[in-house]
DNA sequence: ACTATATCCTGTATGC
DNA sequence: TGCATACAGGATATAG
């Protein structure tokens, strides 16, 4: 669930908690979550007792936790992933999945993940960029990231916005709820093709996503529930600026007509039915039928 | 090659 | 209260 202000703010509290920290013994309770790690279970938790840690990382809504050997710790948290920093002998909390103990001082890592989507993984030699990861696209706060780079890219896709703004192949970081909280900053429809775009159309609405990320971190993160918690089971505040996301029927903030939710992908679409219309028709490329992705 | 869909899970909210 | 259904912020295999 956490997309990339979330997965950020689980760095950021990892940075402080694991700092000269090493991992003693590790725990799998459930198989499920390791279930990308090569080796199994019983040698993930094998191979990752005694790695000493270095400053996580992040890209996009994956994270990895470098160990000082050049192998790293690859992390997603799903839909439901969290970390969290514990004593020993706290209770576990429900969906406690994996546990690692820290030294020194013995504090105690958990990894806890309701739905399971999530999963950790020994990245042999990743400790700067996992292989696994490598079609994964830069996210709009990558020192690398070009704007119109990418939005070149973007308009190139034969598909619509929204869809292309997902692709973690072509932009990575943004999921549902910046989705649709970009394309009501940009005033477009996530139904517009992505050739009705020019480059610089593009470039901006990339850059908005940025600007929207950015205002998230700053209050820590969306949250609705305790699904999503940083490390220490706090919840973000950004929620309650949301202007789209989980509005339906209620006033846009820009022109008051009320907010519509659309089917999308097994998902919801939010949008203002005033403010983010479908563009008319706009000549394709050579060979593109000019009605795709546009309804009347 | 590129794009769209179905699927992996569990828990909560809602309506009958 | 009990039961069924819908829904949830993601990534990926595979179907087209």
């Amino acid at each position: 669930m956490p997309e990339l202000p979330e997965v950020e703010v689980v760095r950021s509290g990892l940075a402080t908690a694991l700092a000269g920290k090493s991992f003693g013994s590790v725990t799998v309770l459930h198989p499920r979550p390791v279930r990308y790690d090569p080796l199994g279970p019983e040698h993930f938790a094998r191979l990752l007792s005694g790695r000493v840690l270095d400053a996580p990382r992040r890209r996009g809504k994956y994270l990895w936790i470098p160990f000082e050997d050049g192998d790293a710790l690859l992390c997603h948290l799903g839909m439901s992933g969290q970390f969290r920093i514990n004593r020993p002998e706290d209770p576990l909390l429900p969906n406690t999945r994996v546990l690692f103990d820290l030294q020194p001082h013995g504090d105690q890592l958990r990894f806890v993940d309701q739905r399971m989507f999530g999963g950790l993984q020994l990245a042999i030699g990743g400790a700067e960029l996992p292989g696994v990861i490598g079609h994964i696209a830069m996210d709009p706060f990558d020192d690398d990231f070009d704007p119109l780079t990418v939005g070149r890219e973007l308009v190139s896709r034969r598909s619509t916005v929204k869809r292309a703004l997902l692709n973690q192949t072509l932009v990575s970081g943004i999921g549902n709820i910046y989705a649709d909280e970009t394309l009501w900053r940009s005033r477009l429809h996530g139904d517009t093709p992505c050739h009705a775009l020019g480059g610089r159309k593009a470039a901006g609405v990339l850059r908005t996503s940025r600007q929207v990320m950015a205002e998230a971190l700053e209050q820590g993160g969306t949250s609705f529930d305790a699904l999503y918690v940083n490390v220490n089971g706090s919840s973000g505040y950004f929620a309650r600026h949301l202007d789209v996301y989980g509005r339906e029927d209620l006033p846009c903030h820009r022109c008051g007509r009320s907010i519509v939710r659309d089917r999308f992908m097994n998902r919801s679409s939010f949008r203002c039915p005033r403010c983010q219309r479908l563009p008319r028709q706009v000549a394709p490329p050579n060979g593109q039928d000019a009605t795709l992705g546009c309804k009347p």
